[in-house]
DNA sequence: GCACCCAGAATATGATCAAATTATGCGAAG
DNA sequence: CTTCGCATAATTTGATCATATTCTGGGTGC
């Protein structure tokens, strides 16, 4: 597929128009870590990059630059740069540092909530549900994800729903394997219950629902990635 | 050969040896940042840092995708890289952010302290001492930055830490403009408390100090810029 | 087993094109 | 006659590419 198709089948994503490419080599790049399209450990060379996604070299070099910032790829020492593989600390302080962020962005979120949002979330999860009962793991993965950020969304608060981001890209090659090993179906969530606590204005309720819901899935990926080191 | 190299050269420029250009271009723009070299809104330009820095064009490019992706710097839209200037509710995202993340490092560097940590810790703090007694602000700057680097060090949590310099990137240019306008003598911390709590084995007292520490330095900011823009 | 060499990939440069901001000049209104 | 507004030109800056250079890793011969 040609440069000019990508840009006119763009109706979906909104402004493909006028992007510098680097940005959507970023952005296209980034959907790949997130959704689980790389597996950890595996190489990103800049040369495969501008050949898979048909691109310049000095626009797949500024994405890669970023998105290792970003801590979603890693620079490995030898001007080699990697998918992350995540051991036992790294998943320990993942677990630690989103259950405090997301509860706070589920706090904020709650208390600035707006009539409809609560149907919002409501329409996703159920399509998560959808995906769920599909034993559709790319679908699981994305509606999971838009989940939680509409709830960043609706606490408004820019930087902490940055470094929120930043953190599924961390971990979403790894999650994508863990359900890949153990199906959708054994991955439950709290959603129910936070959608719950928003209708009832229960703020705190939210905020334990959504730190509930993070540290439960990613016990998940602790154990299953733990289990396939050990035997 | 590449550990005894490291070891032969860094002795004083910490391995500018054989570092890549844009990794060297990156260090040096990211300590203009941390220490409010750059003031707030000031343009970034591409060509600019080129000139002033005698490096080439791509490494620089690849510097400043970097620290945008921190958050370090901001893209303006149009194509522009700025500064960042922080508004009130910036400031107090960052407050709450960082008061959690750094009351948590505090915590698991305090846990994890080993024999000497505390000695460490106040030879850092005098010399910060030392900077407020002399007036002199970027010294002020750098060894409040190596007191809590020194903590982060020790909590050994390199993603939490990653995510508490990132923060440090965002408010350092306004941090600079506010110790220029109200002098270093005015600005408390809470260093001693916390080394205290750490030779007696307080795990909770440091953490408190430090929180509180973050807390009022981040507060001094909101007042400060706050003062500046209704006048 | 060790040293050397080669293929391949990353780094870095400069040129070229496109976009945006700033500067400029013309005309009309006061 | 001066001044303001707007359109256009000029300059500055960013984006991209083609290419030269350097470095890493692996294979080969001894």
């Amino acid at each position: 597929m040609s440069v000019k198709a990508a840009q006119k089948e763009s109706s979906e994503t909104t402004e493909f128009a006028r992007m510098p490419e680097h940005e959507a080599v970023y952005r296209r790049l980034r959907a790949l870590i997130l959704h689980g399209e790389l597996v950890p450990g595996q190489a990103v060379t800049i040369q495969g990059l501008t050949a898979d996604l048909q691109a310049g070299m000095t626009p797949v070099r500024e994405a890669i630059r970023r998105l290792t910032a970003e801590g979603a790829l890693v620079f490995q020492g030898n001007r080699r740069v990697t998918v992350p593989v995540l051991d036992a600390e790294n998943i320990d302080e993942l677990i630690l540092v989103r259950k405090t962020i997301e509860a706070e962005l589920a706090r904020r979120g709650a208390a600035r909530a707006k009539a409809g949002d609560a149907d919002r979330l409501e329409a996703i999860d159920a399509a998560l549900d959808a995906a769920i009962q599909r034993g559709d793991v790319r679908g699981y993965l994305t509606e999971n994800h838009r989940f939680h950020t509409a709830l960043y969304e609706m606490a408004a608060a820019p930087i902490l729903a940055s470094l929120a981001e930043g953190l599924w890209l961390r971990f979403g090659p790894s999650l994508r394997v863990v359900c890949g090993r153990v199906g959708t179906q054994n991955v439950p969530d709290r959603h129910k219950e936070a959608i719950a606590g928003l209708r009832a204005g229960d703020v705190a309720e939210v905020a334990r629902a959504m730190e509930e819901d993070v540290v439960q899935g990613m016990e998940v990926i602790r154990t299953v990635l733990g289990e396939a080191k050990a035997p």
